[in-house]
DNA sequence: GCCAACGTTGGC
DNA sequence: GCCAACGTTGGC
């Protein structure tokens, strides 16, 4: 656990792409954040995270969608180098390299958890108030309130619903 | 594979 | 600046 991170936020991650697994087996268990290409999500990773705020890392577009483990944020953020890649999937011909438009974080793993399903967060009331809860949310970073933090860490030290 | 939600694009 | 069309997300 961040011992007092000041924000915490959810991040999702199509585990094909990056599993908690894949962030443990990284070098320093750290992932840079690539790909982004919504501006919500852009904006909290270059104006609102700070090194060391707590991430809830979330599986999603997957058979058992959830949060997978518990990461923070390992750096300030900074340009998406894919941005500029013809060859990438995230290439944006339209990104300025002068004034590149997209950036990330890196975020590092603190400790892979039990899954903490969709189907329980959703049965879990103190979990209502959740962004990623929402229906049709689908903004891929999220900002979590100190409350709903502290209910997920206690659903993850008790045993699956 | 379906489909609802919603962000983005582009014509006007 | 409106808004319809389109593309993407993501649970089911």
């Amino acid at each position: 656990m961040p011992s007092a991170p000041g924000q915490f936020w959810l991040m999702k991650s199509e585990p094909g792409e990056c599993s908690i697994d894949d962030l443990g087996h990284a070098p320093q268990q750290t992932v840079p954040w690539i790909g982004v290409r919504n501006y919500q999500a852009r904006n909290f990773m270059r104006d609102a995270m700070r090194p060391g705020d707590g991430v809830l890392f979330y599986h999603s577009s997957c058979a058992e969608p959830g949060i997978a483990g518990l990461a923070e944020v390992a750096g300030p953020a900074y340009p998406d180098a894919t941005q500029f890649d013809p060859a990438s999937a995230y290439h944006d011909p339209k990104s300025d390299p002068a004034a590149p438009r997209w950036c990330h974080v890196d975020v590092r793993l603190v400790a892979k958890t039990r899954l903490l399903s969709l189907r329980e967060m959703r049965l879990c009331p103190a979990l209502s108030s959740m962004l990623v809860l929402k229906p049709g949310n689908r903004l891929s970073i999220t900002p979590v309130s100190a409350a709903e933090w502290s209910a997920v860490a206690a659903l993850l030290n008790s045993p699956a619903a």
